[in-house]
DNA sequence: AGCACGCCGACT
DNA sequence: GTCGGCGTGCTC
C-alpha cells in the first residue's frame, strides 16, 4: 500500500447509473494498483460518494476523451473477497439481455445497506463481533449445537421416481405437480442430496413472493439446521430489514450460508458454490420485474444454472406455456430442452373439487352470489367448513357514478378511475395513490345520489355479511365473515395474524384477492369460489387465458387439501365459477384439471398467429407530457432504426407506437411500441444496437418533451 | 438516477 | 427581502 506505483492504473468501475443517462456505461478511475474485477470498491461521481464494482473493459466500450480527466476511487472495501466470474458474468449477461446498465443489475444483487456503507463501516461489521450480551452468545451457542436430525417421512413412488430421475440427468428440469402432490419435499431431498455429496455446495430456493417464504423457511430451518447448522439457511426478500438483508447475503457470498430462499432478487445473490437452483410456481408472474431493470427470475435462473453448472428445477401445478412448450418432447412438437417430470397424485388431500359452472346469463343482473352458490355457501358454514371466495379487485366498488349528470370519479391525474374505498371513506386511485375523502354529493351537478358502480371485496364482505345473518355454525354461533387483501393487510404481520385467524376455524368465509389462492394450506377449506373471472376472458392480453386458468386451478387446490377432514367430514370439496360464458374453453379444461389439454390448444392458437412461445418479443416505452409528444418519439426510433441499416433489422416487426392500456399516470402520457421477431439472438442484436441511436433520438430538440423512455425485453403485458 | 444550479411566486 | 417550487444539465 505505501510503494504505490509511479503510474496510476486505469480502472473500470459499474456504478449505478441508468443506462439512458449519458454515464449509462463503465466509468474509468484511477488507482494506485491494479485491482481484480469483482471488488467493491468506493467512488466520487459529481458530488457524491457510492459504491462500484470494478468490472473488466468491455470490448465495445466507447473510447474515453484522451484529454478526461479521471478521479481516484476514493477506497477499497477491504474485507470481502471479491465477486466471483461467475456472478460478473450473471451480470453482465443480464445487463446485455434486459438493456441495461451493468451498475443497475449489479447493485440489484447487493444488499441496500452495503450500497450506503463506506468502507470503515463495513470493516467495522466484519470484524466480529466482541461479546455483549451474555443471553446472545448462549442462545448462539445452543443454536450450533447439533439437533437430533429430523425422521424423514417416506417418499411415494411418484416423489422416488422424480428424485432419481434429477440425480442421473443434469437437467434443467420442469417438474409439473399437482397443488399438494408433495413437490416441497421433492426440492428438499435434492437440496439435501447436493449438499451432503459437497460439503460446501450451495442451493438457491426461489418462491414468487414475500407471503410465501415464512413457511418454506420454517419447513426448511427444520430440516436442514439439524444438520448444516443455524447459519445454513437463509432469507432473501425485501420485507427484510436492512440489516438482516446486509447479513443473509454475507453468509452467502462467504459460503457459510448453504441454503438461501428468495424472491425473485435472489437470483443474484452471490452464490460461490451453487450446484442447485429451484424456481417454485415459476409460472408466476411475480418472478418479472416489473420495473427498473425487467429481468425474469425465472430465466436468469436457467441461464445461471447453466452458466455454472448448477442443477435447475422449475416446478408448477400450471407451468407457464414458455416452460411447457420448452419440456415438450421433440416428437411432439416441442423443444424437448427440458426433462419434465409429473407428479398427478395429492399426497394425503382428497381428488381434486368438483368444478361446478354457474351459468350467470340465467341470473337477474347484478347478481353476486347466485342462489345456488349461496346455498352451498351456507351448508359449508352449517357444517363448520371453510369458503374461500376469490374476487380480483379491491375496495367497494371500482367506481363512483352520478346517474343525473353522468359524473365518475375520475383520477385527475391518470387516465383510470378513483375506486372507493367505504372503510375510510376514500376515493383511491390505484395507480397514482391519489386520494381523497368521498364527495357527500356529485362534484359536478349536486346530486346527493351517487352510486358505486360494480363490486370489489369490500362490497362483497357486506354483502356476504348480511346474506349469512341467521346462518348458524354448528357450535350455534353466527357465521363469521373475512376479508383478506391488500387493504387490510398493510400493517406488517398483519396477513400472518389474519391466515392464523383462518387456521384457528375462528373465520367460516373468507373473501380475498389473488393473494389468498397462492401457496396457503387451508384444512377445513372445502368450497372456493371466484365469483366474477370473466374480466380475463375479455382482456386483449393474449396471456389472459393462460393467467386466468392457472389462478382458477390455483384456487381450486385450495379445497379439500385435507382428506382426511374432507372424509371425516363426509364432505365433497368443490370449486365453483360464477360466469357470463361457461362454455368457454377455459372452463371447460378446468372442469376436467385438464392442464396438458388447456396448454396444448392455447399453444397451438400461439403457434398460428405467431406469439410467444413461437416469437419473442420486447417493448419501447415512452413516457411524456403529451401522448402525442411520446409516440413522436416512438416513431422517430422506428425510423432511426430503419435509417441506421440495424442488423436484423429485416427479421424484426416493429409495431406502430400506440397509448398504453392506461394512458395517463400522475399526469405522464404513456405510450408503447412493440418488437417482435422469430429469433431470439437477432432481437437480442438489433435490441443492442439500436440502444445508442434510442440515446440519440432522444437528445435531438424536437424530443424534449420525453421524460423518459425504457426497454421491456420478453414484456408479460401488453 | 441523484444532485446542484438557477430563476420566478407567496411568506417569516 | 428569503424559502422553495421543479426545469435544465452534469457526473469518469
Amino acid at each position: 500500500m505505501l510503494e504505490a506505483s509511479p503510474i496510476p492504473v486505469v480502472i473500470q468501475v459499474a456504478v449505478y447509473t441508468p443506462i439512458h443517462s449519458s454515464v449509462g456505461g463503465l466509468l474509468s478511475y484511477t488507482h494506485c494498483t491494479a485491482l481484480p474485477a469483482g471488488t467493491l470498491v468506493r467512488v466520487s461521481l459529481g458530488p457524491r460518494r457510492l459504491l462500484g464494482v470494478v468490472w473488466n473493459p468491455s470490448a465495445d466500450a466507447p473510447p474515453l476523451p484522451a484529454h478526461a480527466k479521471l478521479r481516484a476511487i476514493d477506497a477499497v472495501m477491504q474485507g470481502l473477497p471479491a465477486l466471483d466470474a461467475h456472478w460478473q458474468h450473471l451480470v453482465s449477461f443480464a445487463a446485455r439481455y434486459y438493456q441495461r446498465s451493468v451498475g443497475e443489475i449489479a447493485m440489484a444483487g447487493l444488499p441496500p445497506l452495503l450500497r450506503d456503507m463506506t468502507a470503515e463501516q463495513l470493516a467495522k461489521r466484519l470484524t466480529p463481533p466482541k461479546p455483549k450480551k451474555l443471553s446472545n452468545k448462549v442462545t448462539a451457542f445452543a443454536a450450533s449445537v447439533p439437533q437430533p436430525a429430523q425422521e424423514l417421512v417416506a417418499l411415494s413412488p411418484e416423489q422416488q421416481t422424480v428424485c432419481s430421475q434429477i440425480e442421473q440427468y443434469p437437467g434443467p428440469f420442469l417438474l409439473y405437480g399437482s397443488t399438494g402432490s408433495g413437490k416441497t419435499e421433492v426440492y428438499m431431498r435434492v437440496v439435501q442430496q447436493a449438499l451432503q455429496a459437497d460439503p460446501q455446495a450451495q442451493a438457491l430456493v426461489m418462491v414468487p413472493e414475500i407471503n410465501l417464504t415464512p413457511q418454506l423457511q420454517e419447513r426448511f430451518e427444520a430440516r436442514f439446521v439439524p444438520l448444516f447448522g443455524a447459519q445454513a439457511v437463509v432469507s432473501m426478500h425485501s420485507g427484510m430489514t436492512d440489516v438482516q438483508r446486509l447479513k443473509s447475503w454475507l453468509a452467502a457470498h462467504t459460503g457459510q450460508a448453504r441454503i438461501v430462499l428468495g424472491t425473485r432478487m435472489s437470483v443474484f445473490a452471490s452464490l460461490p458454490r451453487l450446484k442447485v437452483i429451484v424456481v417454485d410456481e415459476e409460472h408466476d408472474a411475480s418472478y418479472k420485474q416489473q420495473e427498473g431493470a425487467r429481468y425474469s427470475a425465472r430465466d436468469l435462473a436457467l441461464w445461471r444454472g447453466h452458466a455454472v453448472g448448477a442443477k435447475v428445477i422449475l416446478g408448477s401445478a400450471t407451468p407457464s406455456l414458455e416452460s411447457w412448450h420448452a419440456s415438450e418432447p421433440a416428437i411432439h412438437g416441442g423443444q424437448g430442452r427440458y426433462l419434465r417430470l409429473h407428479m398427478p397424485s395429492r399426497i394425503g388431500a382428497g381428488e381434486l373439487p368438483r368444478v361446478r359452472m354457474v351459468d350467470m346469463t340465467q341470473q337477474p343482473k347484478k347478481t353476486v352470489f347466485s342462489p345456488p352458490l349461496l346455498a352451498a355457501i351456507t351448508e359449508r358454514v352449517q357444517r363448520g367448513e371453510q369458503s374461500l371466495i376469490l374476487l380480483n379487485r379491491r375496495g367497494f366498488a371500482p367506481v363512483l357514478f352520478c346517474a343525473d349528470c353522468s359524473w365518475k370519479s375520475d383520477c385527475p391525474h391518470c387516465s383510470a378511475h378513483q375506486v372507493f374505498h367505504k372503510g375510510d371513506r376514500t376515493l383511491r386511485c390505484h395507480h397514482c395513490g391519489f386520494t381523497q375523502r368521498v364527495p357527500h354529493a356529485c362534484p359536478n351537478c349536486g346530486n346527493p345520489d351517487i352510486l358505486p358502480l360494480g363490486k370489489g371485496t369490500e362490497q362483497l364482505e357486506e354483502e356476504l355479511e348480511r346474506l349469512l345473518r341467521n346462518v348458524q355454525r354448528p357450535d350455534g354461533n353466527p357465521a363469521r365473515v373475512a376479508r383478506i387483501d391488500a387493504d387490510t393487510t398493510k400493517l406488517k404481520g398483519a396477513l400472518q395474524a389474519q391466515l392464523a385467524l383462518v387456521h384457528s376455524g375462528e373465520v367460516d368465509v373468507l373473501i380475498g384477492t389473488q393473494m389468498i389462492a397462492k401457496g396457503h394450506d387451508f384444512r377445513r377449506m372445502t368450497l372456493v369460489a371466484a365469483v366474477q373471472p370473466d374480466g380475463a376472458l375479455f382482456s386483449s392480453d393474449f396471456r389472459a387465458p393462460e393467467r386466468l386458468f392457472c389462478l382458477l386451478m390455483q384456487a381450486a387446490g385450495r379445497a379439500g387439501r385435507d382428506a382426511a377432514y374432507v372424509r371425516a367430514q363426509d364432505s365433497r370439496p368443490e370449486m365453483w365459477v360464477q360466469s357470463m360464458e361457461p362454455q368457454h374453453s377455459v372452463f371447460a379444461a378446468l372442469r376436467q384439471h385438464d392442464y396438458p389439454s388447456f396448454a396444448a390448444q392455447q399453444l397451438r392458437e400461439r403457434q398460428e398467429a405467431g406469439m410467444p412461445p413461437f416469437a419473442f418479443q420486447a417493448l419501447v416505452r415512452a413516457d411524456a407530457k403529451t401522448q402525442e409528444t411520446a409516440q413522436a418519439f416512438l416513431r422517430a426510433a422506428s425510423d432511426a432504426a430503419r435509417q441506421g441499416q440495424l442488423p436484423h433489422l429485416q427479421d424484426m416487426y416493429l409495431y406502430p407506437p400506440i397509448p398504453m392500456a392506461v394512458q395517463r399516470v400522475a399526469n405522464v402520457e404513456r405510450a408503447q411500441m412493440l418488437i417482435e421477431s422469430s429469433d431470439r439472438r437477432a432481437l437480442q442484436r438489433f435490441l443492442h444496437a439500436w440502444q445508442p441511436w434510442l440515446h440519440w433520438v432522444r437528445s435531438q430538440p424536437e424530443h424534449k418533451g420525453v421524460v423518459r423512455w425504457l426497454m421491456d425485453v420478453d414484456p408479460l403485458s401488453l
